[in-house]
DNA sequence: CGATCTGTTGATGCTCATCAAATCCAGTGG
DNA sequence: CCACTGGATTTGATGAGCATCAACAGATCG
């Protein structure tokens, strides 16, 4: 049940067969969601317990007065839904399944014990928070200032790391349980203009989207084209403290840069 | 000197004398920057300490491969720059000054007495980056979902508010030391649209931009505008279990919302 | 089997980027 | 006091990227 939770955290440190056992013994509680579209979570909301990905998809998302929405985060299995309401006294956005979907709670009795107890799983917990938050600013500059195609591009580079990650892939390929019209509500564009891009993507080689299963056929084309770094996503274990594969120069703003 | 980062925290707990003291007595090494520009941490770096702003902005950036970059946040007074690199091997993007500015220095080992022996203040300070991740989110629907107007306007209420947590306002109006061209590099626009929009928040009356410093003549009107709840700042104190100011509503996604 | 959801494609128009040039400043030096 | 300078702001003209609307073809499902 928690294979990806404790292979995503792996990546970060390795658990002794008794931190294993402890998260294992942590985790009772589990519910099971029938349907998508369905929230665990509400904004406003103040949730008793963190919840945990065991298997399905989910999403971060905000409703605009305007009744669109914009989709803040993927959850994949592993990934932890509101760490935030250990401290914050409600939620500022609402969770909700994508796919059928189980889900794991732990209550904040038991996070805080085990921050008390098992400090390098607290550290590790709070990693997967700082990735969260590294993946945010990427989708960032995604709607920024990146290309259409290379934002969506950018996204399956993520989504097929993050998913080896958790041990969920199959050479190139994973499980991608989304519409083309949610995969634009994160993209914040037209459900058509996603149909588009994925045409071309597709008609350049680069994947293939079929069954709710991708394949990136062409990895380095695609990173290429993403300006894919996966430096972000803090995967490897120990670089030390040279700079490897980062891009430097001198900083300029839209105006210069224009001249 | 750490009015603002004191005055911040304390949107979230009220501090006693004595940890007031152990935050002064811990935050010694000061580095004044004499230009805006400067990089104060590069992306790969393993920063020594964490850097807090004492004066001056900053912000958040990353370079992309064609020479145009991305501000991904504004750090101003109170603010911390790296709290990730306590846990990260090392940083995923790049912080400069926007402006003069006067920067302080917490050793990893200071942060981690603090988090052993002053639970209190740890919490402040997971707050604080709890908050900045609720930042990211919004201003990702600023980027994804909203028009060019309501995304600036978002961006001057939440300034306003988070200049006011930081006591840095005057009524209505608070010190923004950036170019046109900076807020472009943070609002995925170019600078001349920015121009635009920003001659249409003054014609309308709502807001007044002169020497570096914004004033806000119609708080309403701008709130309106922007459809800005500030819930995700968190700086209500006790707001209590209830559901206040949500808005709620079946789930649409793009495609349904077009029919 | 119709009903509903998802993907695909075409036509049209708006938002916003881009390029270029004009204007407005705060210095700076004669 | 005025001319000169370099930066920031403002304005106009043109076009690209993408949204929007509409229609249809396959899937999927009760």
């Amino acid at each position: 049940m928690l294979a990806s939770f404790l292979e995503k955290l792996s990546n970060y440190i390795d658990f002794t067969e008794n931190e294993r056992q402890v998260l294992k013994d942590t985790v009772k509680s589990v519910r099971h969601y029938e349907k998508k579209g369905v929230d665990i979570i509400s904004i406003g909301e103040r949730p008793l317990g963190v919840h945990l990905m065991l298997k399905g998809w989910a999403c971060r998302y905000k409703l605009l007065e305007d009744g669109s929405e914009h989709i803040m985060a993927y959850l994949m299995p592993g990934d932890m839904c509101n760490v935030h309401t250990t401290l914050l006294k409600q939620m500022d956005h609402s969770i909700r399944t994508m796919t059928e979907a189980t889900v794991a709670s732990i209550t904040h009795e038991q996070i805080n014990d085990i921050i008390d107890h098992y400090p390098r799983i607290a550290r590790a917990l709070f990693w997967s928070m700082l990735v969260d938050e590294g993946i945010l600013r990427e989708w960032l500059v995604n709607l920024g200032s990146r290309s259409a195609e290379a934002s969506l591009a950018h996204l399956f580079c993520e989504l097929l790391t993050r998913s080896r990650a958790a041990g969920l892939t199959q050479d190139n390929s994973f499980c991608l349980p989304l519409s083309q019209a949610e995969l634009s509500d994160a993209q914040g564009r037209s459900p058509v203009h996603v149909n588009r891009v994925l045409k071309k993507l597709r008609n350049d080689g680069l994947i293939s989207f079929r069954n709710k299963r991708l394949t990136i056929l062409d990895w380095e084309k695609l990173v290429q084209l993403a300006q894919f770094d996966p430096g972000y996503l803090h995967l490897e274990r120990y670089v030390g403290d040279v700079v490897p594969n980062s891009r430097h120069g001198k900083p300029t703003c839209r105006a210069e840069r224009n001249k």
